[in-house]
DNA sequence: TCAAAATAATTGTATTATGCAACTTTTCCT
DNA sequence: AGGAAAAGTTGCATAATACAATTATTTTGA
């Protein structure tokens, strides 16, 4: 999208200095340690994040959002797909679920196939807010990455869906 | 540590495969976000974490393992400051401190110089958990990362603290 | 065929996090 | 001295989170 001369470049970064100084404090100790990155990157996305969708039904938390886009795409997917796919138990799928019910984003329905089983679907104004959500996803993804450089941001996209993959398999 | 042969590769995943599919559903449109991946990797790593240190006293939620470092590495150091390292705002870092002084694992004083501010010390028994936590994050770091090779591992950690000090200085 | 096992989802419980706004105390600045 | 700035605390409203136990349905297999 933005030329890359303006953007400003992930390579002016200090990136091999060998230790991080935050107000004098050297966090040596953390470094090193990829779940410490993962988890402080998180959080600063996280809050960004609902920052910004802080006026809709699905700010906070985590799953809401990829629940939206599943039942959206998949209409009729069931909650255990959708747990699936978050890697969470049924009880906390489950909450996000009536949630979102209880908003009118999605609706309920049991399988026909299968008793025990529910069958969810978007809602009109659930497709809506869907739109709207992907919309700030791509804006804060524009403006909070900017500084990677396109290079750099297709290899970073690389690495992190292969950690994420191989995590998966250790996961089931 | 492991020699890189034994091993299970990197470049052995189809990590170029354009989309992921879970339970046979394709979650393409989560895919190109950056903030998907590292919020998704969070929760797995999270509750990892959460899980191997159960019945320690800083088990649960971010901030209270680098506060116990932070806190162990700089005796006297102030809530102010960690608040600064963690991201967090003081109410929240201040509550951590709460709950990490009636576990008995720091102290609190004033500060001498500024009677506003206080300052933090580790207790013995604060050490010795310190220590216990360290030896089972490296435990975490060769278990669950343990399919990333050498190579690929200190690419990975170098886009991880750039992005992180990017953010940092987004977030100032 | 019918009881046991597996599967889908819910409910209950206890603990914790999270961000924001309002407030107190102390220090800094001019 | 007087106001602004800084360090922490408290209150409040929401919600996440993991785990155990329970209900209902379907599958399995002897």
């Amino acid at each position: 999208m933005t030329p890359e001369s303006t953007a400003p470049h992930f390579v002016d970064d200090d990136y091999d200095d060998p230790h991080i100084e935050i107000g004098g404090l050297r966090i040596d100790i953390l470094e090193g340690a990829f779940s410490w990155y993962i988890r402080s990157l998180d959080s600063v996305v996280s809050r960004d994040l609902d920052r910004r969708m802080a006026e809709l039904e699905v700010a906070k938390g985590k799953g809401k959002i990829t629940t939206l886009f599943l039942v959206d795409d998949y209409p009729g997917v069931r909650p255990s797909q959708v747990a699936d796919v978050l890697m969470r138990d049924r009880p906390a799928t489950g909450r996000i679920i009536d949630r979102m019910v209880s908003a009118g984003i999605i609706r309920r329905e049991t399988s026909t196939e299968d008793q025990r089983a529910q069958a969810l679907y978007i809602t009109d104004k659930g497709h809506e807010l869907a739109e709207k959500v992907r919309e700030i996803i791509r804006a804060q993804e524009a403006e909070f990455f900017d500084f990677i450089a396109p290079e750099d941001r297709d290899q970073f996209m690389q690495m992190l869906k292969r950690v994420y993959l191989n995590m998966r398999a250790k996961w089931d």
